[in-house]
DNA sequence: CGACATGGGTAGACACTCTACCTGAAGTCG
DNA sequence: CGACTTCAGGTAGAGTGTCTACCCATGTCG
């Protein structure tokens, strides 16, 4: 795959695809990385130095937390998992992100409109 | 309309908005940021600290070209035209947001089949 | 005249991602 | 055993782009 069929994430959109990620139950940060790029045909790369420093403000707003584990290769592992108030910010975000959607959508198809 | 209504923009997509803008033919600045955001049904809101900027870079990088004229007003205003090379980078920034809502959708809304 | 509206602009703070490093532990293999 | 690789977590610093908060110039109108 050449570079230009890599995208560059949007800035914002990695919380929401981490917590999304934790919905289907808790992960390492490997693990959720490896989802995600998986998960979206391999369009998206969610780089090592944007998920750890994402994991952390996560866990500063407590809609994540942590706990040491081992994964399934018998490495520790730390695994995260979606608090309440996670599953809040969650639904929040993705239903900014789908208005955001919308907004631009109105711009970049102005003829085309009220077409789901 | 409440401070939670407006969405902040995401960073990348200003440029393609204003290019956007742009096909529509000539416009200056205060013109661009009030389409955008009356075309978004107000959910857009394009700041002038970040419009400016935005317009700067968008001529370096040769995709738009400026013309001082005289607004609707009669005031003194600079009047953006795209170039060829804008279109096409309109073209690619379009595709590029296109595979990335796509690709955040695969992971946004997987299948539907949620509770375990 | 002076207040206001319009249009363009900049400085600095802030937030987020990326590249490029580092550590440590668990398997692998000569 | 010991060197090496892989996996997992982490950080530093640069780069980028947006936002808030200012500034200035020029028309319009009371």
């Amino acid at each position: 795959m050449s570079d230009e069929e890599r995208l560059t994430l949007l800035q914002g959109t990695l919380d929401m695809l981490i917590l999304r990620t934790l919905r289907w139950g808790p992960a390492h940060g490997q693990a959720i990385a490896r989802f995600i790029q998986d998960t979206s045909g391999d369009a998206l790369l969610v780089e090592h130095g944007s998920l750890y420093p994402a994991l952390q403000r996560l866990q500063q707003k407590r809609w994540i937390v942590a706990e040491w584990g081992a994964s399934d290769n018998n490495r520790r592992a730390k695994y995260y998992r979606l608090t309440p108030a996670g599953r809040r910010q969650l639904a929040r975000e993705h239903s900014n992100w789908e208005r955001l959607v919308e907004a631009i959508g109105r711009i970049m198809h102005p003829a085309a409109q009220d077409k789901p």
